[in-house]
DNA sequence: CTTGTCCATGTAAAATTATGCAGACCATTT
DNA sequence: AAATGGTCTGCATAATTTTACATGGACAAG
């Protein structure tokens, strides 16, 4: 239905508190009313970059301390992999725990286009509004990147 | 035989680069001359704290760079061997063929008296500005080692 | 020397996770 | 409308990981 929410929902669950399995995961999205079978929870545990130790999956711990921030471009020089879009989404890859930190440098620019963001351990998933909107994101990314 | 030195070579082997499944941690682990079962390395990774993601086992990040006080200890009581001094330079012994391992964990330590370290297959020459501070990381060494 | 207790580890099976494939949708193009 | 191309997901199963149990070694006490 709806792959954004649910990613949401499961970044939400995981800073709470960690999931024992993915079938324990799957089964916390169904009491928020969300039901997909373990497979997908892998796959979007995949996605999101979710890290798994003994104790549980958990959210990967967050990368930098507080500094100045650089410019975005030298941000995405340092750290960007690769940029895709689906339909309303810009998705960005980084390099393994650095997604937290691009981010916050994408948050601080106040971009109109950008609603909101979500970031993984390698991923971050920019929404816009429509289709058209991530499209010119999706360029000014790339321009920043190539700049 | 030596669980200790067989989690000190797993850290080390996970700080070169992720072992994509505990059956390729095996296998690099017996070029190393390490002969356990996957079940033996399972029991390991737990023990040591190591993390899964998607791209495969890696240290956690906490430990790539804090909580280098245990790490250097133990690492010393594996493989230290002898300590001595010359004027401004430490030489440390170790058995054969951890000197590499033991510089880059003293490296990660990040001493101030410490201006540089050359690590061979017994012996590690430990550079310091003067004979004063010589002593004075010789005497740490010591204390970690008996710790 | 023998017995009893820990530990570490292997073995085998259970439990969990990853993935190839196919169907369902959607948006776009012909 | 039909065809096309892409994404998402469930299903079934393969692959991987964890674990209950058994074995053997080391060590201390008797």
């Amino acid at each position: 239905m709806d792959k954004l929410y649910r990613r949401t929902q499961i970044l939400d669950l995981l800073g709470a508190e960690p999931a024992a399995t993915q079938a324990d995961l799957r089964r916390k999205l169904e009491r928020r009313g969300i039901r997909v079978t373990q497979a997908t929870v892998s796959r979007d545990i995949e996605e999101l970059g979710v890290v798994k130790t003994r104790g549980g999956y958990r959210l990967p711990e967050s990368a930098e301390a507080a500094a100045p921030q650089p410019a975005l471009s030298v941000i995405l020089k340092e750290f960007l992999r690769e940029v895709r879009q689906a339909s309303n989404l810009v998705i960005l890859k980084t390099h393994p725990g650095n997604a937290h930190t691009v981010a916050v440098a994408l948050d601080a620019e106040h971009w109109p286009e950008v609603m909101g963001t979500v970031a993984g351990d390698d991923t971050i998933f920019v929404a816009t509004h429509g289709a058209r909107e991530a499209a010119r994101i999706r360029k000014k990314f790339l321009d920043l990147w190539a700049a």
